[in-house]
DNA sequence: AGCTGTATGTTGCTATAGCAACGTATAGCA
DNA sequence: TGCTATACGTTGCTATAGCAACATACAGCT
């Protein structure tokens, strides 16, 4: 197991080596591997665990009978998916979780919250707050994407996607996680019209762009 | 106050009496009316407090400089707001909260998460427990947005919409919380292309609507 | 009951995004 | 280095949503 990257992630901030091993040990962490497009959790299912990401990424993303895809979110190493659903009791997923990447997954079985809540040894209290910065700050992000994908047009999303990433990196150029697909998927638009926009962005002095690496023109 | 309220909020759910008054007292609770329309918290700024609704509702929205409103979520009596921007310290609302109609608010000075996990009485550990339930609550409640707003058209957007308020409520005729203006911001479509696809499926016999009432009509 | 402001519905015009179909570029591999 | 699969870009057509302007309906007040 990769623990270099397990002691620094947010989900065991504060617990010391003992501390962690108790709760590994409590929560039968188990490692998996998986590849590029691989279904790691499918929506509909019912999930004890949660998932960290030790290696890799992942994409939350929603398919509809029809073939529409939504992409909620892209989460990196370190990050965490599925906690949601583990402690709510009985909530099936709304979303499948997807191998962005060959990526490895440490699953955590945290069961519900009233369980987690038990007994409280020090590290349990230490997770649950861990859990609900988590949390929180995953309640920032779906506001995040609701901010990107409110405008009407294809430009205003692109240009409020492309701020926000901008102002996170604190550059002006940078790449994004996303293909182009992706990007259609996760902006709720259709990907020709998205390279078109694109273009015509570019055409106008707004953006540079090639694949996933932006740059954004300052306006003089 | 109102107790008979404040006791069966899942904010303070698992506390008995004595906790419960030493929650409110050691977070300064403090109640106060607001009219119809009146903002409750502004966007931009950073709040150590938390706000519980007794009486009313509130809409938690956006306003961008062209006018532009989306509606993120509305939020009924016992409901809670803006924890997440309290526990995640410095983060600056990203939204503002505005008196749905005439209605007492609970502020609740939780400060950062940081501070709340300093000292650990049983309350304490209660609250957070609480706290992470909520935000998970919210988590899928801002999900369940998304997938709302994610169909390209009017219809698909209106029939995600009004299927998941269905589904809660159990009945196939129902109230929604939110005037034209409201879902159109909710939806983010425009209010007149909103009436117009209404009407449309009114007249091809897939809904019932006036007003605020709204009745699915059953495939034969 | 009548009045008035506001919410909702209607409609015509237009721009833009969806869609389909195809062309081009690129990365990975033999 | 050439081949192939896949990602990306381009383009024409069309439906639909935005927008503006106006009409109607409704609720709350006096």
């Amino acid at each position: 197991m990769q623990m270099d990257v397990i002691q620094q992630v947010a989900l065991f901030r504060g617990m010391d080596e003992a501390e962690l091993a108790a709760a590994l040990s409590a929560l039968s962490a188990k490692e998996k591997t998986y590849e590029k497009d691989e279904t790691i959790l499918y929506a509909g299912n019912v999930s004890e665990h949660m998932g960290l990401v030790l290696e890799g990424s992942v994409t939350i993303e929603s398919n509809d009978v029809w073939g529409n895809r939504t992409i909620l979110s892209h989460i990196e190493k370190g990050g965490t998916f599925a906690e949601t659903y583990a402690l709510l009791e009985d909530e099936p997923m709304l979303v499948d979780v997807i191998a962005n990447e060959k990526s490895n997954i440490l699953f955590l079985r945290i069961g519900s919250l009233n369980l987690l809540q038990q007994d409280i040894s020090p590290w349990r209290v230490k997770l649950i707050g861990n859990l609900l910065r988590i949390s929180s700050q995953k309640n920032l992000h779906l506001s995040g994407r609701s901010f990107h994908t409110a405008p009407k047009s294809i430009r205003g999303r692109v240009m409020a996607y492309l701020n926000s990433v901008s102002l996170q990196k604190n550059k002006i150029d940078f790449d994004i996680p996303f293909d182009r697909q992706q990007l259609a998927d996760y902006l709720n638009v259709e990907r020709s019209a998205l390279s078109r926009e694109l273009s015509n962005m570019q055409q106008d002095g707004l953006i540079i762009v090639r694949r996933n690496h932006f740059e954004i023109a300052k306006n003089e």
